[in-house]
DNA sequence: ATTATCTATAGATCTATAGATAATGC
DNA sequence: ATTATCTATAGATCTATAGATAATGC
């Protein structure tokens, strides 16, 4: 049953598609080559044509997903000039985020798992966070170039907290609290 | 080769003992029953001697590693009463904490694999970050018993995403970074 | 003829159990 | 006699591969 050219490429879009999907939800470790597979309407060993290995996809998932949270947060900060920080606490500190892990941002559902790793996923997620931390730092109040700095660091741990302690509690209540009391301390309206 | 039953109490602490600290290091899942009980200097058979299941002990473990946080907690802060703040954040912000992920806060290494799990380990949790809050919000400084609750949550999330964080890059200094700038961000002179 | 996919399976895990062994404690 | 531990293994995973199948594209 061979397919077009086309076809195979689209085939290896979709396995990325639900891969990152699915490793976003369950964890790397957690979710199988086969589970995957069928998810993408293919079989098992047809993953092999594809991808040299598990740890090879994860590697490829890992950096579309990272590029997507630096593209995603690029365009919430030129979309609202006159707040950026603003704007983009209210996309990363909501209810979406924290509900729906298989769409949102990798690193509050998997930088635990991959923290106890080492190889090109680590370094890819290190590489990651470094860049969000400078993307914060240029939007944040501060009187110097120091100061943002250090804030970019505080901001990006106080957001990464703040949403997997949400999806942590089991009440909507508690979950609530840790988003916007985060949100509201980020974001006063004087600094 | 039966023992004492003096030796098996002994024995089931040892499991307990090892298995806290490997489930901390590696996560739940990566963490075999069979090397568990090899870390504990016993067969892998043996296990269910002392434990119904692998989550049986999990849950075993969680309960006693919470609980160790919530008493440690308590008495760094009764240890410092004229800043316990301070105190506490000099504690779980330190590199000690980033180094040592099988020695120091349950939190820090499992929450991101706990969400993603139901039943009783996840309540657990949750009950454990709910006990953390309660304790916080008792020594930040703030105006109104609603102030000081919401200045908990935000304290947790910027102090669980710091350690977190800290843990995921690979340099000393991005780690320094997310640990120090946290720390002092939220033990200011004057807040 | 080439090649993308499928079927089937090897080999290495992992949790859990059954039955044997041997020391404790009545 | 009771019981804590050990040996051995069942049964269910999981990653990866080998060989067969069948449609593409020269």
């Amino acid at each position: 049953m061979r397919v077009s050219r086309e076809k195979f490429a689209e085939n290896r879009e979709k396995i990325l598609g639900v891969a990152g999907v699915l490793f976003r939800e369950k964890g790397f470790e957690s979710t199988g080559v086969a589970e995957i597979m069928k998810a993408a309407g293919l079989t098992h060993g047809g993953f092999y044509g594809h991808f040299q290995s598990k740890e090879d996809l994860a590697l490829e998932v890992s950096r579309a997903l990272i590029e997507r949270v630096k593209v995603r947060w690029n365009e919430i900060i030129a979309g609202a000039p006159d707040a950026p920080l603003d704007a983009l606490l209210n996309h990363y500190l909501s209810r979406c985020s924290v509900d729906d892990p298989g769409g949102s941002c990798v690193f509050a559902s998997l930088v635990q798992e991959v923290s106890r790793s080492q190889g090109a996923v680590r370094s890819t997620f290190n590489d990651g966070l470094s860049a969000l931390v400078d993307i914060l730092s240029g939007i944040v109040p501060g009187d110097s170039a120091e100061k943002r700095r250090a804030k970019g660091f505080t901001t990006l741990s106080a957001m990464m907290g703040a949403v997997i302690l949400a999806r942590a509690v089991e009440s909507r209540e508690l979950s609530d609290n840790f988003l916007f009391t985060t949100r509201d301390a980020l974001a006063p309206a004087t600094d």
